[in-house]
DNA sequence: CGTATAAATATGTATAGACATATTTATACG
DNA sequence: CGTATAAATATGTCTATACATATTTATACG
């Protein structure tokens, strides 16, 4: 173990058993460096550690304060769906539903303010059953090589993941209903619950790709685990029944 | 602009314009450091910064190399509820439905393995309306002090983390049609669509808490957002309509 | 007594160098 | 020609030091 690992084991411990408590102020870094006789520059590490971990935050020259828990936090990882089901060790088959683009496309969000787009619709299959359906809109002013693909092979999803750049991504998780289309497609009875990830992409601010995800709610769902802290950005991962 | 930042805002250019490539072996630190006139520390600062964020990969001896994009990344943060319902200017209301200890707990998920257990069903309002239902196995054994709290005035989910100190958490998100049970309590049809988060607490692997959230399908939405890199882990936030 | 100004100070950035440690690459050997 | 062994090397850890910069704290002033 290494020096700073143990003085972060060691703080992260006095954090956990009240020693310091929400809101107190930990002894300055110099002093801490004198305590474990290390360099100031391992403390810091220590210490930054824990302030991305979310149980210290710093402030220049006001010191460092252990910050009141608040909430839990974890990461979440949404994974290209082939891998996703392949990992599961099942049989992933694809079909694209329609392509469209120019003026047969609406854009119903008034998302793209206007920019040329593509739509596509397609259906991830694991083991022959409907595991997700994909409804994207593409702009095609920021990825003109959208046009020149028929979406007949590959999925936009993974297509755009390898071709198309991003800065910023919203990403919204919610239970829905499945309509009479949504319902056919996933052969579901309609009203059943089925579990909608919606993503929005841009690159530094313009829409570049609009996607809704929808899965039967009976075959799906997302787990995030985190350890070592009280709490912790961390590995995570996505399973599926 | 701090150098560091500079030179990560550099290599993260070339690696969103595909300079280096997914799989390419980037340079190494002293060569990166001469190019930008700076430090091998600093160097080191921007690279682990991608690290983090999930850019690239190193390991000693064999390399930095770009990582191949396979997921989407982002940090999820789910507050303690209250403060959720709060923050959205809506009045917040409690109450809980039952509390049980000893004998009368059965543990169905079969997690504690004998341990003495408390059970808690509560439930959270916004505006007097149903929002969230909470069903909570706490483990006694680790946290005798739950055997002392009615649970009439603050709910489990905020009492316990400003008590009890955990280590991993597992979350599970999924979407399900609403029992007879659930139905009657947040005023839904049978068979609506709820939106549930489920959430194991450990203490060095022992459980301490089980809980089972579940919000109506129609009313409740998760949001987490990143920004500034091709993915990144980031500040993040859970609305609600 | 409040307010502007100056001094003090904890964290933040950056440097340069020494040594440790996985891995890879080169070399020698059966 | 494959395999064990030694050398080379990129990243990882740690130290010690200098200076920058928010903020706070102390001081002087109207």
């Amino acid at each position: 173990m290494h020096r700073y690992e143990a003085i972060r084991a060691e703080l992260l411990d006095r954090i956990r058993n009240n020693v310091w408590p929400p809101g107190f102020t930990v002894p300055r870094e110099e002093d801490l460096a004198d305590e474990f006789g290390v360099a100031r520059g391992t403390v810091r590490r220590a210490l930054a550690s824990l302030v991305a971990a979310g149980l210290l935050e710093r402030r220049k020259r006001a010191g460092t304060r252990v910050v009141e828990p608040t909430s839990h936090q974890s990461t979440l990882k949404i994974p290209i769906i082939r891998h996703e089901i392949e990992t599961q060790g099942r049989d992933y088959g694809y079909r694209r539903l329609s392509a469209a683009e120019g003026a047969d496309v609406r854009d119903e969000h008034e998302l793209f303010s206007g920019a040329a787009l593509r739509h596509v619709v397609c259906l991830h299959l694991g083991d022959g059953k409907p595991y997700q359906l994909e409804n994207r809109l593409i702009n095609v002013d920021l990825v003109p090589e959208a046009l020149d693909e028929a979406f007949t092979e590959i999925s936009p999803n993974e297509w755009l993941l390898a071709q198309a750049p991003y800065s910023s991504v919203r990403t919204t998780m919610r239970a829905a209903a499945a309509g009479a289309d949504v319902a056919t497609l996933l052969s579901l009875p309609e009203g059943a619950p089925v579990f909608v990830i919606e993503r929005i992409t841009r690159l530094d601010g313009i829409p570049v790709t609009h996607v809704v995800m929808t899965y039967p709610g009976s075959q799906f769902e997302l787990v995030t685990e985190t350890d070592d802290l009280r709490w912790t950005r961390n590995i995570s991962a996505v399973l599926a029944r």
